[in-house]
DNA sequence: TTATTCCGG
């Protein structure tokens, strides 16, 4: 194993945080030979890794049903697999399927193999996203999220246009790819039943939980691919560390101090908060630096930061001077910078919980997985050789749980059981899960589509109402798409189309911690006294005053990206509700027909205040308080509902509203039936 | 007394 004498950074570690070194690899780490721009596209396609196994892929592809290939990033999967099943003619009845979890990555992986196939994107080679279809009757190759496919699945649950699907990042086990799993497997099977063309299907993974897909698509073959890897060296603290905050502090140094300047660093951290500090701590410390110390810059890398500041982290530091990027879980998949030699991985991360008894979901910093910390290491050196510090001992790395619990046991699967059903799966409390989620989570969540109404027992059985089908073809949590389903009632669904489409994108209000007086004067005059929702949609209705004007948005803390977003997601849903034959109108100045309609789709969700100035869920009588990010923080409201219960220093109701206890009375007379003191209004 | 890991339709 190569290793370079020049710099072993461990050595004159702190006490307390003295690394050693392990010759330990992942096995089969793997990282992209970029090939050089001048080669022609064949001729890099056959120095693919992959193409070595070309002909025995094919043989085996051909065969098979199922098969699981395993190989990292690097070999050439992804992009050549789609290939060579239609150089080979494999599936040419119909489409081949290519699933991503992000779109970012399903567009841009399109572009690729439309460019090395040398045609336009769009015709053999297309993609589809949420917003965006570049597909045409000529594709053949559909790279898509797998969101959209399970999307199309509703509308043809045994996705006769495909002959072949491949579900990519199968081991990230999204909550779409899960649900997709069984999809799929189903879809084989009754279109094997009927006699339809079958269903071939490739599940791609890096590593990790082969017995359990193998197991799971009926004891599929599972095939392996070789990739390219640089080395990465592993070190681990000799003693574990109680502050890793600090002890991340001491490493960024004592690399600083002994590494060349041209190497880059990239920390692993938990969340915005603890960056900014770090970052503030790092600039400070670095200024003071002797001087055979070279300068620093410091960037921080989050989701919620602007994209204009997150773009930063791809600029390369001035001559001299060392890069250090502090970021967030992120830079684990979604974001790939090029030039790290070194990961620091503090071992930590911030990630939800969902407990379904309480209906909360909780937000906490915990442990990574092992799946995790190689991901992260692999981060280092994906052009060249990489160092890796993990912030704890090897001892504490083997008692770290082998693989991140799958998304779909950690939350609220009202959405997946209603999709479920509009699937026509008869059975969806004994779905055919991969992982199954507890009994608990999946009872839950029918009695919570049962309380909207978009399901009805009938002597065992869970039955999809007339409701309920309409609420499925909403890409929303069903709460807000039976919201505004009511809103005709009230009057005003032009209005409730615009907070739904407000509160189902990321927020659109920007806080920059460093400027918070300053943000807080800005909304001031937002400031709706009925509670968040007002407050959302009179922002909405100022930036399209300004028709989206940029220098409006950064004077008043407004996020842009988002607010466009919102933008496409309530044409969206106003289209959706044409081919529902919904009547679209606006309730003027009556707001409270506004209040009221989010009252009756949002009951669950309903809290009141108690004599001692707390408040308490109605739904599951837990204490919740209100999150300081509300308008209605200072005030103190006898009801309210909330969008949702996260529980991070304390337990949270974010985005309110203010309602009367008479509405709520009268949405779900029998399911408050006591839970409410008389009514003052 | 006061705070939001990350994706996706």
């Amino acid at each position: 194993m190569p290793y370079d004498p020049d710099h072993p950074p461990a050595k004159k570690f702190k006490p307390g945080s003295v690394f050693f070194r392990l010759d330990k690899q992942k096995p089969g780490m793997l990282l992209p030979g970029k090939a050089k721009a001048t080669t022609p596209i064949d001729v890099q396609r056959k120095q693919l890794p992959i193409y070595q196994a070309r002909a025995q892929l094919l043989s085996q592809l051909r065969q098979l049903h199922n098969a699981i290939l395993i190989g990292e990033t690097g070999s050439g999967k992804t992009t050549q697999i789609p290939q060579y099943l239609y150089e080979a003619g494999i599936g040419r009845q119909g489409l081949v399927a290519i699933t991503q979890p992000r779109r970012v990555a399903a567009i841009s992986l399109a572009g690729r193999v439309a460019e090395e196939k040398g045609t336009q994107l769009g015709k053999l080679v297309g993609y589809t996203v949420r917003f965006e279809d570049v597909t045409s009757p000529e594709t053949k190759l559909k790279f898509m999220t797998d969101g959209m496919l399970l999307r199309e699945a509703i509308g043809d649950p045994l996705l006769l246009r495909y002959t072949v699907v491949v579900l990519d990042e199968a081991h990230e086990r999204t909550v779409h790819t899960d649900v997709l799993f069984g999809v799929v497997k189903t879809a084989q099977r009754r279109r094997k039943e009927l006699g339809k063309i079958p269903l071939k299907v490739i599940v791609m993974s890096a590593t990790m939980d082969v017995d359990l897909f193998s197991e799971y698509f009926n004891k599929s073959p599972v095939l392996y691919l070789e990739g390219r890897q640089h080395p990465i060296q592993i070190y681990y603290t000799k003693q574990a560390q109680s502050d890793y905050l600090q002890a991340a502090l001491v490493t960024v140094f004592q690399i600083h101090q002994e590494a060349p300047p041209s190497h880059d660093i990239l920390v692993f951290m938990t969340g915005q908060e603890e960056i900014e500090a770090l970052a503030r701590t790092c600039r400070d410390i670095a200024k003071h630096l002797p001087d055979n110390c070279g300068p620093m810059v410091v960037v921080p890398l989050y989701a919620s930061l602007p994209p204009m500041q997150q773009l930063r982290v791809f600029q390369a530091a001035p001559k001299g001077c060392r890069k250090v990027i502090l970021a967030t879980n992120i830079a684990e998949t979604s974001v790939t910078i090029s030039g790290i030699k070194y990961v620091i991985d503090t071992g930590m991360v911030k990630a939800k919980r969902f407990n379904p008894d309480s209906g909360l979901e909780v937000l906490a910093v915990q442990r990574v997985s092992k799946a995790q910390a190689w991901q992260r290491a692999g981060r280092a050196g994906r052009e060249d050789s990489g160092i890796c510090y993990r912030l704890y001992t090897e001892q504490e790395f083997d008692h770290l749980i082998p693989m991140t619990v799958p998304e779909i046991q950690r939350c609220n699967l009202a959405s997946v059981m209603l999709q479920l059903m509009a699937l026509g799966i008869q059975d969806v409390m004994n779905f055919d899960f991969m992982s199954k989620p507890s009994p608990d989570a999946i009872r839950s969540a029918v009695e919570h589509l049962e309380l909207l109404g978009a399901v009805e027992r009938n002597n065992g059985q869970v039955l999809l109402t007339a409701l309920g089908k309409k609420m499925s073809s909403f890409p929303l949590e069903p709460r807000y798409a039976k919201t505004i389903l009511l809103s005709p009632n009230y009057a005003c669904s032009e209005e409730i189309l615009s907070i739904v489409s407000l509160l189902s994108v990321d927020s659109v209000l920007y806080n920059p911690p460093a400027r918070r007086e300053e943000v807080l004067a800005v909304r001031k005059k937002f400031m709706s006294s009925e509670g968040d929702h007002m407050t959302l949609l009179g922002i909405y209705r100022a930036f399209k005053k300004v028709s989206g004007n940029k220098e409006w948005c950064r004077e008043n803390f407004v996020n842009s990206r988002n607010m466009g977003l919102v933008k496409d997601v309530q044409s969206q849903l106003r289209e959706i509700c044409f081919k529902l034959n919904l009547k679209l109108e606006s309730c003027g100045a009556d707001t409270g027909k506004v209040r009221q309609c989010l009252a009756h789709g949002m009951f669950i969700n309903a809290a009141e205040l108690q004599p001692d100035g707390s408040y308490l869920a109605l739904d599951t009588h837990q204490s919740v308080a209100i999150h300081p990010s509300s308008v209605l923080f200072q005030a103190k409201p006898a009801y309210v509902v909330f969008n949702e219960l996260l529980h991070t220093s304390r337990c949270y109701m974010r985005d309110l509203c203010l309602v009367d206890a008479d509405w709520l009375l009268d949405a779900a007379p029998e399911y408050f039936g006591r839970k409410l003191r008389p009514t003052k209004s």
